[in-house]
DNA sequence: CGGACTTCTCTTTTT
DNA sequence: GAGAAGTCCG
């Protein structure tokens, strides 16, 4: 029976306003859509590809679709799954650019003179590697640190060149002209080992895609549309391959905002989107500007500070919203005073009905957060503090990885080095050494000459006995490899090399957790078809926000923040120094200044309700006192939109005075040319004296009073928020070193645990 | 080889 | 000020 409705609008159109449905239905050649924060990007870009599917106009693997992160291509793929069902699950090419490049090199492995099993380096292996490699060429590592040839070499895989790319002028940058020459052996050292690093998997494809015409028109045709989350944080080299794919159909469509544009210093091109419409003749541009989170206060004061940027495409923000609060800003005597007077208000909003979960203080800088934490654990409000440590990072878990990367590619020589003493079995440095020569001589991997040098009798019959047991162990693993299931490959594997004995042995809270977490690790195995793709996830995929879903407040940067938001946002540390960060304007003037700007814009606008920023006169920073002006940002803030507190005596309007008089307010950024460390030297430039007061407080902070509790003694068991109970292990004025269940040994201040 | 001492370096960190 | 990394010595 037909339908009575002429046209019936498709699902996936529901609630979207006009210009995200000409997002969605803007299907055919180069479209930009420009989506300002908290405007539903999200909904549009899902809407778009299911109605790419629904329209039958490509198959779910015809389309690319690429995000940054885990977690976007995550929320998409199960966004675009309840749009349209489980045709998403043909969706092989959604992903992050990293996991699709790898997909691809896997591929085609053998044109580049890989093998498609190639180990993934995370970047503690490309140190150690490039270490080598500066050792090797007689250079002395003080001056010519690894970590700086590591970042030489990541942004020149950033835009997409080769050794062969590097200029005479360029590949001076590194120990006197050496840099193009160790970039090389780098390369080629990586081909050794069958391994690539992370700027590989972006920089690999490009170079497979323009070198191999057939590759490439193979791809273009398959890829009937192309979809990009986040475009303006591409760097060269994904732009570069998003072009090539895109010559073809035509049918390429970015999302992002050039005024949330953050990542520069990972090399983000911001330029690429501000060009978009110059390297896509014919594109078209939507604009999305209806704002569905913030209050109009909110988003007047965000729109006010990023409107002192001068390179935009320019956009402006408005919402349906009634007006709510205006942005507060707060003047405080210093660091201990602003975590006092965010928590306190955060206790007396949490009395109003407010779920701690509604609450986010944003920082610059990690350093930011450890006074939040003291002032939170000793009134006991419970916080999350977002970042740190990683689960895949952990010695135990690496130690762990490196055995089953050397089951799975015997080649790894980093994963050789990592584990053939570990747990010690008597081969020290003068072993190793001889294996390596070796395979230098005979140009074999590490695993191979250990094997060779078996035959001879250049090592101690100890050190010969122990690297027979430990080569001869590794071939039964890969044999067992095939008929067992890899979790329990994991399980022997630990038990037969030592490592569990090692750590039971070592009778300590902290080996007990590390126990625990390699079982963990075990575990999580199950949930991969295979080892390789469970060591593909490893690499690829290092995020841990297996974060319990308590109530807490979130602690956490501000890059961290980025696409999420909170009904409260509190915004410490806007002075001179810390944000705008002196080090980021020491290096990069005044395009790093817009880029501090994009982040102050960034972080206002993650707030949904209320929004506080607050400044100290007062931080210590490094262990000493250093007095700060308040950030230039607030002055960029239009007072219709903020309302003003200080809690220091004539200080309230010393923001105003101080940039309002100023003609040029990037003078200070020109003059930076000396070295040092940055915010002390802001500090100088504008400082109101040091102080030797500290702020007149009842409850002075625990780090002050060094008076030891006399309730405590040795082998006490107690409890600590944080870390749970644990025993007493030594007592140091008011410093304990407690032993606890399961965090291990720390130092901790006595008057953050109470007798248990 | 491991433990104690000294020296150095402190941003942001999607993969 | 604090943690990491390097160095020295038994």
């Amino acid at each position: 029976m037909p339908s009575l409705m002429p046209d019936p609008e498709p699902s996936y159109l529901a609630g979207l306003n006009p210009p995200q449905r000409e997002a969605v239905l803007t299907t055919e050649g180069p479209l930009l859509v420009l989506a300002g924060a908290g405007t539903g990007k999200t909904a549009a870009l899902t809407a778009r590809l299911a109605h790419l599917i629904a329209t039958r106009r490509a198959y779910p693997s015809e389309i690319l679709a690429v995000t940054f992160t885990n977690k976007a291509a995550r929320e998409m793929k199960e966004r675009v799954g309840r749009l349209i069902g489980a045709a998403v699950e043909g969706m092989p090419w959604l992903g992050t650019f990293h996991s699709i490049g790898a997909k691809m090199l896997r591929r085609h492995a053998e044109l580049l003179g890989l093998q498609s099993n190639f180990t993934i380096l995370d970047t503690d292996d490309q140190l150690r590697l490039m270490k080598q490699l500066i050792q090797a060429e007689g250079l002395d590592e003080k001056r010519f640190p690894a970590r700086q040839l590591a970042g030489l070499i990541d942004q020149w895989k950033n835009k997409g060149l080769t050794p062969a790319d590097i200029g005479a002028e360029e590949g001076e940058l590194f120990a006197n002209g050496r840099g193009q020459k160790m970039y090389a052996a780098y390369q080629a050292r990586l081909l050794a080992l069958n391994a690539c690093d992370f700027g590989d998997l972006l920089l690999l494809p490009l170079v497979l895609l323009r070198k191999d015409r057939e590759v490439l028109g193979q791809y273009q045709t398959r890829f009937r549309y192309i979809m990009v989350d986040e475009y303006q944080d591409t760097n060269s080299a994904q732009y570069l391959w998003l072009r090539l794919l895109a010559q073809e159909r035509k049918n390429i469509c970015c999302v992002g905002d050039d005024d949330q544009s953050i990542y520069s210093w990972r090399g983000a091109e911001v330029a690429n989107i501000l060009r978009f419409e110059r390297d896509f003749p014919g594109a078209k541009m939507v604009r999305l500007e209806q704002n569905y989170r913030s209050t109009p206060h909110i988003l007047g004061a965000a729109s006010g500070v990023i409107a002192g940027n001068a390179e935009r495409l320019g956009k402006t923000l408005w919402t349906e919203v009634d007006q709510g609060d205006k942005v507060r800003v707060l003047g405080v005597w210093d660091g201990a005073e602003e975590a006092r007077t965010v928590s306190e208000e955060i206790e007396q909003r949490q009395m109003q009905g407010q779920a701690l979960d509604d609450f986010a203080i944003l920082v610059r800088a990690q350093f930011q957060t450890r006074e939040f934490e003291e002032r939170f654990l000793q009134i006991g409000l419970p916080y999350r503090i977002v970042g740190g440590f990683r689960f895949y990072e952990r010695a135990e878990i690496r130690d762990a990885l490196a055995y089953l990367r050397l089951v799975a590619q015997p080649a790894d020589d980093l994963a050789f080095e990592r584990v053939v003493n570990v747990p010690k079995r008597g081969l020290g440095d003068k072993a190793v050494e001889k294996i390596h020569r070796l395979a230098r001589a005979e140009g074999t991997p590490l695993l191979t000459a250990a094997a060779r040098i078996l035959d001879s009798d250049e090592l101690t019959p100890q050190a010969r006995r122990a690297l027979s047991g430990f080569v001869s162990s590794i071939a039964r693993w890969r044999d067992m490899a095939s008929a067992l299931p890899h979790a329990e490959l994991a399980r022997i594997l630990l038990d037969e090399c030592g490592y569990t004995a090692m750590l039971q042995a070592e009778k300590t809270a902290e080996a007990s957790g590390r126990l625990e977490n390699l079982s963990e690790l075990a575990r999580a195995m199950e949930d991969y078809e295979s080892l390789s793709a469970f060591l593909e996830h490893v690499s690829l995929v290092m995020d841990n926000d297996a974060a319990p879903d308590e109530r807490k407040v979130t602690i956490m940067t501000i890059h961290a923040a980025k696409g999420l938001e909170f009904n409260s946002v509190f915004l410490p540390g806007w002075e001179e120094g810390v944000f705008p960060s002196q080090r980021s304007l020491d290096e990069g003037g005044l395009t790093a200044l817009e880029e501090e700007r994009r982040l102050a814009y960034v972080a206002i606008t993650r707030a949904r309700r209320h929004c506080a920023i607050l400044h100290a006169a007062n931080r210590r920073i490094y262990g000493q006192w250093t007095s700060s002006i308040p950030s230039r940002f607030i002055a960029e803030l239009p007072p219709e939109h903020i309302e003003e507190q200080s809690s220091v005596a004539g200080s309230a309007n010393l923001w105003r005075t101080n940039w309002m008089e100023r003609p040029d307010p990037f003078a200070s950024v020109a003059m930076s040319g000396a070295r040092g460390p940055g915010w002390q030297r802001a500090a100088q430039a504008g400082g109101i004296g040091t102080p030797d007061v500290r702020a007149r407080d009842a409850r002075p902070a625990a780090s002050v009073a060094a008076k030891a509790r006399d309730d405590l003694s040795l082998g006490m068991r107690v409890f600590h928020q944080k870390f749970g109970y644990g025993i007493i292990a030594a007592q140091d004025g008011n410093k304990l070193e407690i032993d606890f269940d399961s965090a291990g040994r720390k130092r901790v201040i006595d008057s953050f645990v109470s007798i248990g």
